[in-house]
DNA sequence: CGGCTCATTGACCGAAGTCAAGCAGAGTGG
DNA sequence: CCACTCTGCTTGACTTCGGTCAATGAGCCG
């Protein structure tokens, strides 16, 4: 595991961001009192690998801010991702000690980690972390079916259109604006990186973009800020005009 | 939802095949008492829906005999099975009242449905039942994202490869042997439920069989009846040699 | 300036999808 | 008993979407 850079940060839970959706949202503050004693903050900068897949894993944690990544391999390298990381999503599975999957700090991360065995024995004690824990499990189960039904099932433009709908959509609710007309967001992530979570390759990831530019469905400023002039337009190219609604 | 087929059974939880495995497995005697009181026994015949996406949902539950699959859809059609139900397996969610996926009885299947309300308030009560469904999430969490792995990334040939080695290691498990040498198993799945499992036509499916039959790495005998010679030279050819494992 | 990384675009190819014909086995009914 | 239909499966011919390989471009920084 990678951890050289560890600008500690001293913090207290009350005046934290993710106080209110991360796993400890539903603790009283003698509950958080405790988690205080066993938690420190450490820092990745963008392009770090914060975790190995196989790594001895002595830790669980929250991300604070930064996005991190989840990625799964085959041995000749092909590389598939399987989980984005947002700020107050949970890293680390409690009962188990070694990491399924990389992880990778796609921009600069600030992680709140707690001692793997305390917590567990809080868990325990303090209903309120699991039932917490239970609630962001099952939504990232329903990200992981979504996602399964964009790899399984969609063609490369729906992907490329399906990915930029949740990040606009995700971009919105931070916002506290709704996800409708015209919108504007940046995109965090490479051209690889989309490749990878999408299950396609980057010059077809490259490809479909500029098909969407050249369709006026999107518009570029720069490489990395989008701007998406009719959402409904959008999201009906991502196949399913529906709901939406996964990843956050 | 679709419950004609009712023939109701009586069965003691201290007699149920899955009692160590589900939901309830870690509940102590009183516990069990009190989940005795609002569960019910209902059964479904094979190709069955037992709930459609949407459909208001009042009960959960678990399977208990048989197999079922989740499956969610496109509007023009395009199907992606996105979870695949065994016994013990659990089906809905505490603190959502509509169904997000169809869920299909391939098999018969009975399953033992509660009440969601009472459910959800023995949960709050009762810290077994929440951590036993942590644990059952998190499993399903890791077997969704080896399967994106598989979706996202595989060729037609290694997915085939991958499911039948998936089905041989879950049909040893059951039998207590080890998944290795030569072996033979049913597989309970038609060719066009392989291809919704798998993100692939069913014609796909069909050659990629005759395929690997053809190359010898598996022989069949009538449509559903496989046999491996070698289960080393099946595990190579899905790819993912090192250890496998998802699903069960 | 050269040397990075990240992105775009083109030419070509191949794996998997589509469309279509036909087979095998299980029922069903005359 | 045979003829007929139905469903599930296989196979072939052809197409196409996305992958591969390769050249080029745009920023960025030492």
């Amino acid at each position: 595991m990678a951890c050289e850079d560890m600008d500690t940060v001293s913090l207290h839970c009350s005046d934290c961001p993710i106080r209110h959706r991360a796993v400890c949202a539903r603790c009283e503050t003698d509950e958080l009192d405790r988690l205080e004693e066993i938690k420190y903050y450490r820092s990745f900068e963008a392009g770090q690998t914060i975790i190995w897949a196989g790594d001895r894993m002595d830790f669980v944690a929250s991300v604070v801010t930064g996005i991190a990544t989840l990625t799964q391999t085959l041995e000749d390298g092909r590389t598939q991702m399987v989980g984005l990381l947002l700020p107050s999503d949970f890293v680390g599975r409690p009962g188990r000690n070694t990491a399924a999957y990389n992880v990778t700090a796609t921009t600069n991360v600030m992680m709140c980690c707690f001692r793997k065995k305390p917590f567990e024995e809080m868990m325990e004690r303090t209903p309120h972390i699991a039932q917490r824990l239970l609630q962001m499990t099952l939504d990232e189960l329903d990200a992981a079916r979504e996602w399964m039904l964009l790899l399984g099932r969609k063609t490369a433009r729906e992907k490329i259109a399906s990915l930029l709908s949740i990040v606009a959509r995700r971009d919105a609710s931070i916002k506290m604006q709704p996800a409708q007309g015209s919108m504007n967001f940046e995109l965090p992530l490479t051209r690889e990186a989309m490749a990878d979570y999408l299950g396609l390759t980057l010059e077809t990831v490259s490809r479909q973009i500029s098909a969407l530019k050249r369709d006026g469905v999107i518009a570029l400023e720069g490489k990395r800020h989008v701007s998406v002039p009719d959402m409904d337009r959008l999201l009906s190219e991502a196949g399913d005009d529906s709901d939406g609604g996964f990843l956050v």
